[in-house]
DNA sequence: TGACGATGTATCGATCACTTATATATGTTG
DNA sequence: CAACATATATAAGTGATCGATACATCGTCA
């Protein structure tokens, strides 16, 4: 799972979103690092429904303009958390390599 | 920055490896999670060194056979720190979400 | 009123890392 | 002598993301 995937199911685990609001979402737990592009989102979340992950969960018109709202399925949420594992692990064998690159430089 | 150029940095962090040595450093810092492929391995050692990441370190022979070493750049150690900080918030942003989702279960 | 930016969804082509498969060669083990 | 570990290399294919474009509504500003 990449990035962008990632942070889509982070931002769909406080509830259910819309497209635009995943973009935000995301923008804001990333602290602006990543923007989500709208290629991305949609591909990502055909693919992620299509994966039992995600799945519809109402649209609403709100201005005249339509929302399509996704939540997260259990599936995707166990996907999270295993994923979230995984890249906890990733980070700690890393800074323990780091770590012992320098040993007490001060 | 995928999962097997993530690990192949993180090995190199050990010291200078040859390729070989990388893939079982790699299957032991995954915890056999991961074991890289030839064809990841091989390629990604090139663009990693076209990248400026990664370079030769020095050959030997070894019972006949051809060990190519490759080292860490300070680029690579920088790109690996900053990787590796990623990582880290990308796994405290989803653990912050995942937990407030189970206030006290118990 | 007319242009622009934010909101909102959708799709197509290109890119890039990775997978899969294959190739070659040597040393060891059964 | 066959199978497996060691060691490197490359070509074809896949899949997620990027970049671009499209279309529509609403609010703002000149």
């Amino acid at each position: 799972m990449r990035e962008p995937t990632f942070l889509i199911l982070t931002a769909l685990a406080g509830g259910p979103r819309h497209g635009y609001g995943i973009i935000q979402e995301v923008t804001a737990l990333s602290a602006a690092r990543v923007t989500l592009l709208p290629g991305t989102l949609y591909t990502a979340l055909d693919r992620l429904t299509a994966q039992g992950l995600v799945e519809p969960d109402r649209e609403e018109v709100v201005d005249g303009r339509l929302r399509r709202y996704y939540r997260l399925t259990p599936g995707g949420l166990d996907a999270l958390r295993a994923e979230t594992v995984r890249l906890r692990q990733l980070a700690t064998a890393a800074e323990t390599r780091l770590r012992a690159l320098r040993p007490r430089t001060t």
